[in-house]
RNA sequence: CGGGGUGUAGCUCAGCCUGGUAGAGCACUGUCUUCGGGAGGCAGGGGCCGGAGGUUCGAAUCCUCUCACCCCGACCA
């Protein structure tokens, strides 16, 4: 493509509610425009990458013997209402009515459409597996969209849904899955992880998460140091501390901290070390009750493991301060597990403690040398604690590492959560009724986009992977408007480059060289090939890969050559 | 939804406190010079100062109400 046909919407300046690098230079290379929030409007040259993702999806999705189908965006509330999510997916579900006064939302995800449309036209289990997916726009009412294309409102995902006859199928399935995503990920070229997933609100058995890796990733994922695994933090165990709890040394003793709430604040004015010291949260559980969660003071609170013990509301609210005087007759900054008569839950590791630190449960005061057993009951002991660096990998080999990382894939054992709430069911062998097992898989498509940034750039722009650049190689004429022979060494580059199935831009544009270098950099194209009156006299251009330090110079003749050897094509 | 912040040219922002003819840089148009790292000169075009109401002789500026957007907390591909 020539430039002087494309949209280069380039800017200089960073907009200024750009906060994440992947946004800020999504938004200054010219391939997205705000439409309003969490809406963007895809710019061609942005487009062309998007397709490129999708293309790659798409390929492997077929040869891993999917098929491809497209759902309506738009979906009644009858199938919702069936599956029994209107009512829970909140105001996330974006919903209206049509003129009718009919309920529709826009699908967030489809996995009623298609349990409804597989019930109705599968009908024995000579036709299963199967698994249909699409690559389609969602809607997702986000509280907060943020970070442009990386939480957009408005967004373009591949969702695929597989259906089975028994768990032994699904697992075959989810596996083949498991490797077509990375599959996928190593042709996109990003660095990667799969990682054990908490199966969250779509809920189901088994779960993977397909994380990039980048500083900027919205989730931290534990890796071990000596073995394959990794999890996501929020599903990651936290085994108890080998080590016995100490015998206790001090006596029960009340100090006075005032004004001192946080651990921080109180480790700093007691001189104490905050893993000497616990925490203790309260949190809403049933029916209006108050239960306690107790962490050292170093650690911080998982919600999802903590949504999972008894008696506890899901998802996690902490009590009101109101609630909290009444069990307690003091501030959140206070607490501690001393004398309290609701319920207790106790992390491991401030299980483990002896002559620790802990509010008296009275304003301004707190506790020290405080005891299990002795000052108060002998603990509950549960996991709810984020697993952090160092901690012993849960599968007992290693210790584990914490990275960032972006959220681009899911897969899922869903079960039969759909298919039994909505009927879907196939003859056996046996002639009887039997109800399918599903499985779902979901990549965000327009967010590999995004993540690829996060992870490939510098300061002069984008960087992008060859399999999914907007184009592989650019041709920079230097003075191509003054110069015969450089319009004409150009031209026939350009020409047998596309012909030999390159995505070349062809910058033709009568702009300053340094104009020219600066959009290509920031556009991210890989390949630079520079054509100039110089270099042509000796029969030479110019060579720069994105990442080089500098360029060389190749010979003209030996040019197709070399870049057939350097273009990554597949 | 709570807390904080911002709305002035296509973009980045000044002006507001202390009311008195609407500004800069970038971008855009024309022209001349320049031409291997976001060039320079000259001449231009472009604004209901987010919206509504009020105070005032006079409001971008002060007051009230709204709307939109951004940032910090609970969701998700």
């Amino acid at each position: 493509m020539r430039t002087s046909q494309l949209l280069i919407a380039t800017v200089k300046e960073t907009p200024a509610d750009a906060e994440v690098i992947s946004h800020k230079l999504m938004l200054r290379a010219g391939l997205i425009r705000k439409l309003a929030a969490g809406l963007y409007t895809w710019l061609p040259i942005g487009l062309r990458t998007l397709r490129k993702v999708e293309t790659i999806v798409r390929e492997e999705m077929n040869r891993a013997g999917a098929q491809e189908v497209l759902m309506p965006a738009v979906q009644p509330a009858e199938l919702w209402q069936e599956s029994e999510r209107w009512d829970k997916y909140g105001p996330e579900l974006l919903r209206f009515h049509d003129r009718h006064q009919r309920e529709f939302c826009f699908g967030p995800t489809h996995e009623e459409v298609i349990t409804d449309l597989i019930r109705n036209e599968l009908r024995s289990y000579k036709q299963l597996p199967s698994n249909f997916y699409q690559i389609q726009t969602k809607f997702r009412d986000e509280i907060r969209p943020r970070f442009g294309i990386m939480r957009a409102r408005e967004f373009l995902m591949k969702d695929a849904y597989s259906f089975h006859l028994d768990d032994e199928s699904l697992h075959q399935t989810y596996k083949v899955m498991h490797e077509t995503y990375c599959r996928i990920f190593d042709r996109i070229g990003l660095e990667y992880r799969p990682v054990q997933a908490d199966t969250g609100s779509i809920g189901g058995n088994q779960s993977h998460e397909f994380h990039v890796l980048a500083e900027s990733g919205e989730d931290a994922i534990a890796f071990s140091t000596e073995s394959s695994y990794a999890a996501n933090v929020e599903l990651a165990k936290a085994l108890p501390p080998e080590d016995l709890r100490p015998a206790s040394q001090h006596t029960l003793q009340t100090v006075d901290t005032p004004n001192q709430h946080s651990i921080d604040e109180v480790s700093t004015f007691l001189k104490v070390s905050p893993q000497q010291c616990v925490k203790t949260l309260f949190v809403a559980g049933d029916d209006n009750s108050v239960v306690a969660l107790v962490l050292r003071g170093d650690h911080e609170l998982n919600v999802i493991k903590a949504e999972k013990l008894d008696g506890i509301a899901s998802p996690l609210t902490f009590a009101s301060e109101t609630a909290v005087r009444q069990v307690a007759n003091c501030s959140p900054g206070s607490l501690g597990p001393v004398g309290l008569t609701i319920p207790v839950y106790v992390d491991h590791s401030a299980a483990a403690l002896a002559d620790f630190v802990c509010g008296a449960n009275q304003d301004g005061k707190h506790l020290t040398g405080v005891n299990w057993g002795r000052d108060c009951p002998q603990p509950n002991c549960v996991d709810i604690r984020n697993v952090v660096e160092g901690d012993p990998s849960p599968d007992g080999k290693g210790t584990l590492l914490i990275k960032r990382g972006i959220e681009v894939g899911h897969i899922f054992q869903l079960g039969k959560k759909y298919s039994e709430a909505m009927n879907a069911t196939v003859l056996d062998a046996q002639g009887k009724a039997v109800v399918m097992t599903m499985g779902c898989y979901g990549i965000g498509v327009s967010r590999v986009v995004a993540a690829a940034i996060e992870q490939n750039h510098d300061d002069k722009g984008i960087i992008w992977p060859d399999a999914i650049a907007p184009f592989q190689i650019a041709i920079l004429p230097m003075n191509l408007h003054r110069s015969h022979a450089v319009q004409e060494a150009a031209e026939v580059l350009y020409k047998e480059l596309s012909e030999l199935g390159f995505d070349v831009l062809f910058d033709d544009r009568n702009e300053r060289p340094g104009v020219m270098f600066a959009d290509m950099e920031l556009i991210g194209i890989p390949h630079r090939i520079i054509i100039g009156d110089r270099g042509l006299e000796h029969g030479i251009v110019e060579y720069k890969g994105r990442r080089d330090e500098s360029s060389r110079e190749i010979p003209r003749p030996e040019l197709l050559a070399f870049l057939k050897t350097t273009v990554k094509t597949e």
